[in-house]
RNA sequence: GUGGUUGUAGCUCAGUUGGUUAGAGCACCAGAUUGUGAUUCUGGGGGUCGUGGGUUCGAGCCCCAUCUUCCACCCCA
């Protein structure tokens, strides 16, 4: 027997019956939604090979990829000239697999291990963990959970137009108001670097901008003049800062100031396209406002995300009002399987953060009760006789599809009723020697306090209804 | 990976310049109440003060290491 205090890993939890009951809540939402919108059900496993991760993240992500030691002796391979290589040497020698960092390069890995068993365009959504080997903080974790939807194999812009539609309708049936999907396409931040004279450089300018609504305009300027861009160029894109107006009279900016760039053109384009087919499914996100008036869904050419592979459109999805990071994002990749040797196999998806979604509801306050329910009903036994008086009754209950349970054992009816009490079982049933003697059962609002006599009978209908 | 922060009962936290036997509230268990939970009253159990070293006559308090928590960077869901 070790007398050490048990612990979870860094940046891990365990999550109580109360927690698992609301999250598969979140997930049944995100499920049903997903469903609705063609998609289907993919797992894949916990771990991967190692190369088919690496290289995938850019050298920051690589290092935060957990890496599985391999079994047996993991230096019967290795020597000691191998040591002296430094650990990224080492590790490829002593470490073949390694726990998923994200979904989609997983999905990208079975799209083209089964391409040939695949009906093109494929529809999956995957909800299962990832692990990164990043230092936790508030709504960071080194295990949580990725729910993807990806659709690859076409190029059209109705998918973009329907994950607007899902985001959308995940959000407003989880209870949330006041989100602001932001919606950019690479080609206009392409454009954009273009027409300042910074030609190819726009990922270090995308890293700088997407810093703005946290060190400001100035932190912005002295980033981007740190990484070298021209200080005429810096002055430039600042205007673009605070472009302001409708999405229609921002993207009528952007025309001007864009037209003379491929890429700037492709992005309009295709955002206007997105819209065409959001204004025909009579998308929400196009007619909510939020509280603060405003539109649900906005075009913000600030927005830039981190992930190198996308090439089309890029989403992000902010609940205003809580001190929480982005809850949603994604965008199109052109070439994500090329990675893998498969080449010309565009693809577009997005991802729920479900913690920080349920982080969000949390501190909202909008889970339903409902999303809470658990045994509604405890049969309270008094001795051998009432607990073999209680069983037919108990299985009636379950037949009614009503979740009930009979205390296993007769312990005091104070310690019973407690149990219901904790557990927040609504209506308990005593069966003891007169309610055997009368087959009038005492069932109990454990909420208001009030008791009825019931036949077996009325207790189901009464349950049930 | 960088800088800071936290850790005392199951939980939330007190604990004086380092000084006798480390406290409170809540929770738990038992009783008041042998057929009634949540409310009331009484009593009780529970701590190697995160862990390991060090300084000191003496450490919950000071020093070092390590783990953990939270925060800001980097990056990201």
């Amino acid at each position: 027997m070790s007398k050490e205090k048990p612990s979870i890993p860094k940046g891990t939890r365990d999550f109580g019956p109360a927690v698992v009951v609301k999250r598969n809540y979140i997930f049944g939402v995100i499920k049903r939604t997903f469903e609705k919108y063609g998609y289907l059900p993919l797992e894949t496993p916990a771990m991967e090979q190692l190369s088919v991760l690496t290289g995938k993240y850019g050298d920051e992500g690589d290092q935060l990829i957990f890496k599985i030691l391999n079994s047996g002796d993991f230096l019967s391979k290795t020597t000691a000239a191998d040591i002296e290589q430094g650990s990224k040497h080492i590790t490829r020698k002593i470490s073949e697999k390694a726990l998923r960092y994200d979904l989609t390069v997983p999905f990208a890995r079975f799209v083209v291990m089964n391409r040939n068993d695949i009906t093109f365009p494929f529809k999956r959504y995957q909800i299962q963990p990832v692990w990164r080997a990043d230092r936790p903080q508030k709504g960071r974790y080194r295990e949580f959970y990725q729910c993807d939807a990806d659709v690859v194999g076409t190029n059209s812009l109705l998918c973009e137009a329907e994950i607007v539609q899902m985001i959308q309708e995940v959000l407003t049936t989880l209870g949330l108001t006041d989100f602001t999907i932001k919606i950019n396409h690479r080609g206009i931040l392409a454009g954009i670097a273009e027409a300042i004279g910074e030609k190819g450089r726009e990922s270090e300018i995308c890293v700088a901008i997407d810093k703005l609504d946290k060190i400001g305009k100035e932190g912005v300027r002295k980033e981007l003049l740190e990484r070298g861009i021209k200080t005429a160029a810096v002055e430039k894109l600042e205007p673009l800062y605070d472009l302001t107006g409708t999405n229609e009279e921002i993207l009528d900016k952007l025309t001007t100031l864009l037209s003379e760039t491929a890429e700037g053109n492709r992005g309009l384009a295709d955002l206007r396209e997105v819209w065409q087919y959001l204004e025909l499914l009579q998308s929400q996100a196009l007619i909510s406002q939020n509280t603060s008036g405003q539109p649900r869904l906005q075009l913000d050419v600030t927005l830039a995300r981190g992930l190198s592979y996308y090439t089309g459109c890029i989403f992000e999805v902010k609940v205003n009002n809580v001190n929480m990071g982005s809850i949603s994002g994604g965008g199109r990749y052109d070439n994500l399987t090329g990675m893998f040797g498969l080449p010309g196999v565009s693809g577009v998806g997005f991802s729920f953060g479900v913690d920080r979604v349920y982080d969000v509801l949390e501190e909202l306050q909008l889970f339903p009760d409902s999303s809470q329910a658990g045994t509604q009903v405890l049969l309270v036994q008094f001795d051998k006789a009432s607990e073999q008086y209680a069983l037919p009754v108990l299985q009636q209950l379950r037949n009614a599809g009503i979740a009930s349970e009979l205390y296993p054992e007769a312990a005091k009816l104070k310690k019973q009723m407690s149990y219901a009490d904790q557990k927040r079982i609504p209506y308990v049933v005593l069966i003891g020697s007169e309610e055997m003697a009368s087959g009038k059962l005492k069932l109990r609002n454990m909420l208001t306090g009030e008791q009825q006599d019931v036949t077996t009978e009325e207790l189901v209908k009464v349950l049930a209804g």
